[in-house]
DNA sequence: GGGGTGACAATTC
DNA sequence: GGAATTGCCACCC
């Protein structure tokens, strides 16, 4: 049987690719990233990630749950956070995004950049 | 094996 | 919308 230590290994793995997969001009939240890769309830596992992890991941469109940006205002990893998102069509009101935008689902996605055209 | 920590979440006031 | 509280789970000492 494999150990466990190698789960923890393709858990990384998993979440690393789901933050990968947001498209440009949509943010997910830490939980939803989490859910998304199939580990509901491993939202901090996220974020750990996107910290120590060394590739080039869209850390600037994951935000919290609540719609504002993980690290508090002013700070330098905040500013290019909402510069990139601004820049990625995003739009940025006093700190938060519009509802629309952070509710991305895959399906919703395809649905409405899809035939959208 | 125990205790503190965190780029979080959900709930409540 | 904001602040406080609790739950959660992997990681580090």
């Amino acid at each position: 049987m494999p150990k466990d230590n190698k789960q923890s290994e393709r858990m990384t793995q998993e979440i690393t690719a789901t933050i990968r997969a947001i498209p440009a001009g949509c943010v997910a939240s830490y939980g939803q990233l989490a859910e998304m890769a199939g580990y509901p309830g491993r939202a901090r596992l996220v974020g750990r990630i996107l910290r120590e992890s060394d590739e080039p991941l869209p850390w600037h469109r994951v935000l919290r749950s609540n719609r504002q940006s993980a690290f508090p205002a002013g700070s330098e990893l905040h500013q290019k956070q909402v510069q990139r998102l601004l820049d990625e069509g995003v739009l940025f009101i006093s700190g938060r995004v519009p509802k629309k935008t952070f509710e991305w689902k895959p399906d919703l996605d395809a649905l409405l950049w899809g035939p959208l055209s």
